[in-house]
DNA sequence: AAATCGGGGAT
DNA sequence: ATCCCAGATTT
């Protein structure tokens, strides 16, 4: 592969993004900071540049270094990361930070070895911040570099059935600007070869790409089979007392939503298990919210009554005007404006 | 090797 | 409605 085509690409056409340091400004000398990078490739992971920017703007204004973000609460980092999802990502997050700080005087190793000792730092991440913090020559491969590389090669199968292959393949192409060669790839990824168009005409590594060259790129990668989706079905009660606060509380240590807040509610089982309610009250049926997991989906009916506050104990009354202040999951902000509230 | 773990943007 | 995203961890 023609890393030189790939990085005069990038100078011309790299995206603009706020944990990144332009190919200009690497040029005169600037690095980027690894607790920017860090917590920029954390967020992204499995979640798009569009969902993550205003999250990341956040995170730095609150927590502006590794030292801030593990001086804070677990319960505020869950609370800003709400919205966000895959909650065990916000606490490798907070222990990575920690450990950082802890093990580290505060300063990120600074080769993936080192980095992928640290919570929530795979292969990947790992990959990623040591090339483009510290331009060690190594392979940074993710989803836009499996497409990418998939359609180059013509890959014959899933890209999971080869991804030793095309790590090796991509290790011997990484050039001198191992970082900004990591970044390039990936925004080639984003913009031209995209998963359902391929701008084969823009695309600097068009010479040499064997899709292209037999026709149609898009064909690739290759998709295993997916296993379709179950249903699974449940109640969730919106409690609130005289004074109209709500009943909320925490989701177990382990599992889907671990540690978040929630409202109470039912098991979520194959068939609608009988209703029964935590406290009694005038319950009301309010609707239906169905909300789609990467695994199921959740048929959830929505009731609410008034109860009386003393009969409840574990959890804890919050006004209606403070839930955007609650480590509230997407899926429970619409369990609460089914019933009425934000 | 397979399952688990969210949510949203693009099409 | 489907696809898939700057994947990691557990089973």
């Amino acid at each position: 592969m023609d890393a030189t085509a790939v990085l005069a690409w990038y100078d011309r056409h790299a995206r603009d993004l706020p944990w990144r340091v332009s190919p200009a400004d690497r040029a005169a000398g600037v690095r980027p900071d690894p607790y920017r990078v860090w917590l920029s490739e954390v967020m992204l992971q499995q979640t798009t540049v569009a969902a993550v920017k205003k999250f990341f703007l956040r995170f730095t204004s609150l927590w502006p270094t590794v030292f801030d973000l593990a001086a804070a609460p677990l319960d505020s980092v869950l609370k800003e990361w709400a919205g966000l999802g895959y909650y065990a990502r916000a606490r490798n997050l907070h222990a990575c930070a920690e450990a950082v700080v802890r093990d580290h005087g505060g300063v990120f190793p600074q080769t993936s070895a080192g980095l992928q000792t640290l919570p929530g730092v795979g292969a990947y991440t790992s990959a990623a911040i040591a090339a483009i913090c510290f331009d060690e020559k190594i392979a940074v491969l993710d989803g836009n570099l499996d497409r990418v590389l998939a359609r180059y090669y013509a890959l014959p199968v899933p890209v999971r059935e080869a991804k030793d292959e095309l790590r090796a393949a991509l290790q011997a192409s990484v050039p001198q600007r191992a970082g900004d060669f990591a970044q390039a790839m990936m925004d080639l990824g984003a913009t031209i070869c995209a998963p359902r168009t391929a701008l084969c005409m823009l695309c600097p590594i068009q010479r040499g790409c064997i899709a292209t060259e037999a026709g149609d790129p898009t064909v690739y990668p290759i998709k295993p089979t997916k296993a379709e989706r179950p249903v699974r079905k449940g109640h969730a009660y919106v409690m609130l007392d005289a004074s109209g606060d709500v009943y909320l509380q925490s989701r177990p240590d382990k599992g889907l939503l671990a540690k978040m807040t929630e409202v109470p509610g039912s098991d979520w089982a194959a068939d609608l298990p009988d209703a029964n309610y935590p406290a009694q009250g005038d319950w009301r049926h309010r609707g239906q919210v169905v909300h789609i997991f990467t695994h199921f989906r959740l048929e959830l009916e929505i009731w609410s009554a008034t109860v009386p506050a003393e009969t409840l104990d574990g959890g804890w009354w919050t006004e209606p005007a403070a839930l955007k202040s609650e480590a509230l999951p997407t899926l429970f902000r619409k369990v609460l404006a089914t019933a009425g509230l934000e």
